[in-house]
DNA sequence: GTTTGTTGATTGACTAGTCAATAAAGTCGT
DNA sequence: ACGACTTTATTGACTAGTCAATCAACAAAC
């Protein structure tokens, strides 16, 4: 029952299925029969709407940046003052959402695709670029070199977000949360 | 030809290749072939010596992680005095060794083991045990709580070094050792 | 009747792992 | 010193399976 305006549901339907299957194999090591069986249609299907492999999964990258990048514009937009607004960025960090099974895998082969694909490589650098400019509004009152601690709380996120997700034990996101914050606090004491 | 007494110099070469061919690919999606003709054997032969594929790449993030384990002890022989000790530990872990494109691509593919590979899991929480163990002995003199300092340098290493080996610019080391070490005295000042 | 949606079947390429066969080196009884 | 047997090293050929991508063909909608 073929109906028309498809596209924009199948295409929907695609990336979610392969966010979800990447996430149940930990790697980009999944097949498009497997993507397509998930999304409820043809490998073929998936490759008249995609192209490639590699579109699809370009796309369900965006897609993870795009909804982060909405979780943290929505955070900061209800936070007031400056520190407000640092733990504002923060929080949206180390949100439930982030910590998903499927989010969490495609953080990691995110990085790993980084090293070798340009594309990867653009995505994580607006990444990067969005925070580092976020956190340094937040710092600039606060501290005499706000690039600098934008820097350091930006290092010190990624890497309680790794070992966090790596984590053999579940442990809450407010550990990390407070163990940022308190070296948020360490910085704008000494920066002032 | 061949000669008695080979299976240390085969197993040697594969590892090497191994670790030589994944730092090419970024990714652990090499063929044994690969591996193989590398190391300057037939993949039969590669297969003789290590059964399987998955042992091979195990053998080599093994490997990697023995090197990196050798740096660090070194480095802490040579120290003196608490922040000496966490100096060099630092330095360690920000040395050209592990800036290197083949032992970049071993951690980060090893990070995504590290979701679906028990002994993956195993060999990141030995790392991640030792590394902890020697920055909280350097702390234990310096300041009130040396678990949670060490918890925090710990992660800022990760987040650094990440950021460091998926820089489109080449940086130098100095800037990640500088930065961490800054956040090591803010630590310290304020810990007493 | 042209555009859009859809799939089963197929192709072509590639891959991990096995196996039988070959060859040198070592062992040992004589 | 010598043949017989064993162990170790080594590979080409093969199996059995996988997977991305293509294509021809059919169905509904416009």
């Amino acid at each position: 029952m073929p109906k028309v305006g498809m596209e924009p549901i199948r295409r929907a339907a695609l990336v979610q299925a392969t966010i979800h299957e990447i996430g149940e194999a930990g790697s980009l090591d999944v097949t498009v029969s497997q993507i397509a069986r998930r999304a409820g249609m043809s490998s073929a299907l998936a490759h008249h709407y995609f192209g490639s492999k590699d579109q699809m999964l370009v796309a369900a990258m965006r897609h993870i940046l795009t909804i982060f990048g909405a979780e943290v514009r929505g955070a900061l937009a209800m936070a007031q003052g400056p520190t407000g607004r640092i733990e504002a960025i923060v929080r949206a960090c180390f949100s439930a959402q982030n910590f998903r099974p499927e989010v969490v895998a495609a953080w990691l082969n995110f990085y790993v695709q980084s090293q070798t694909s340009d594309a990867a490589k653009r995505l994580l650098r607006v990444y990067r670029r969005r925070l580092h400019t976020n956190l340094r509004a937040g710092f600039r009152s606060l501290v005499t070199d706000p690039d600098d601690a934008a820097e350091t709380v930006g290092a010190l996120i990624d890497g309680v977000y790794i070992r966090q997700a790596l984590r053999a034990d579940a442990l809450s996101q407010e550990d990390a949360v407070s163990l940022v914050l308190k070296q948020v606090a360490r910085l704008t004491d000494n920066g002032r």
